[in-house]
DNA sequence: GTGTTTGCAAACTTTTTGCAAACAC
DNA sequence: GTGTTTGCAAAAAGTTTGCAAACAC
């Protein structure tokens, strides 16, 4: 029943990839990162290693528009993620964290976690947005 | 610059479909559906207006594990998915609602919405979770 | 008539999987 | 030795797109 893990090459590999990024890397960022470090090392290999190390509780993923982001963080926070480039940065908690409680007794599911994404514009983006506001004025 | 949109037999029934469903259907539910009353409606005409209506206002949609979910409601709630079978439920929205200031005064990212989702197990899940347990212990 | 929308099929992106060989314990 | 993990390549799942014909206004 129990399930035996073994500490391979590999797995410790992608592990540093990702405690070693802080810009919530996505699969494929981290295979990039790894594929350096390892020229064997297949596509396969890195997602298989990343649900495990997830389903082990060593890392983290965020599920966004454009698929799974991978984060270092274990501890419960919130994310924003910017719709124009895809960029995320981490947010405050929100307060209230009896939230899992009060949505279960809403709904009847036995929650075990949650997410909170925010959608907005990064400060680069923001930057480009003016920018691109007066070319047309401009022309 | 104003973006002329057209009413058309297509784009009024998949906002029907959505419209007439509450239990978060997926673009190819949607498209099962509309299916059934046209029977010419292409795989990505429904595509293009399911994007076209949440962009509208019209609809909203849930960015979960699996895929994108659409929903007749467009007021700010929250959800929670089964993490088993992938239904999704409406609960109640947190009840801070200066969050979006918050992460943006944090993040100096220009927030304009934000999804909390929960995960956990629906009720016939949790049913079922029992019922494997049951079949172990009398194995 | 003009410009938007459709159907179709192909392409794309992200992720999963079957299998035999390689590896960890 | 036993059972897990890997590399590979194929396939799956979800979504987008190019284009000519059809349609809305």
């Amino acid at each position: 029943m129990e399930v035996r893990r073994r500490h391979t090459h590999q797995r410790q590999l992608v592990l540093d990839a990702v405690l070693a990024r802080s810009d919530h890397p996505t699969a494929e960022d981290i295979f990039t990162d790894v594929r350096t470090k390892d020229a064997k090392i297949s596509r396969g290999t890195v997602y298989r290693n990343l649900n495990l190390l997830e389903e082990s509780g060593l890392i983290s993923s965020v599920h966004v528009p454009g698929g799974n982001r991978f984060d270092w963080r274990t501890d419960d926070h919130s994310h924003v993620v910017c719709t124009s480039c895809g960029a995320i940065a981490d947010a405050p908690l929100p307060s209230d964290n009896q939230l899992d409680s009060l949505a279960s007794s809403h709904t009847g599911y036995k929650i075990s976690s949650h997410s909170t994404v925010f959608y907005g514009l990064c400060p680069a983006c923001q930057r480009d947005a003016v920018r691109n506001q007066d070319a047309h004025k401009h022309a």
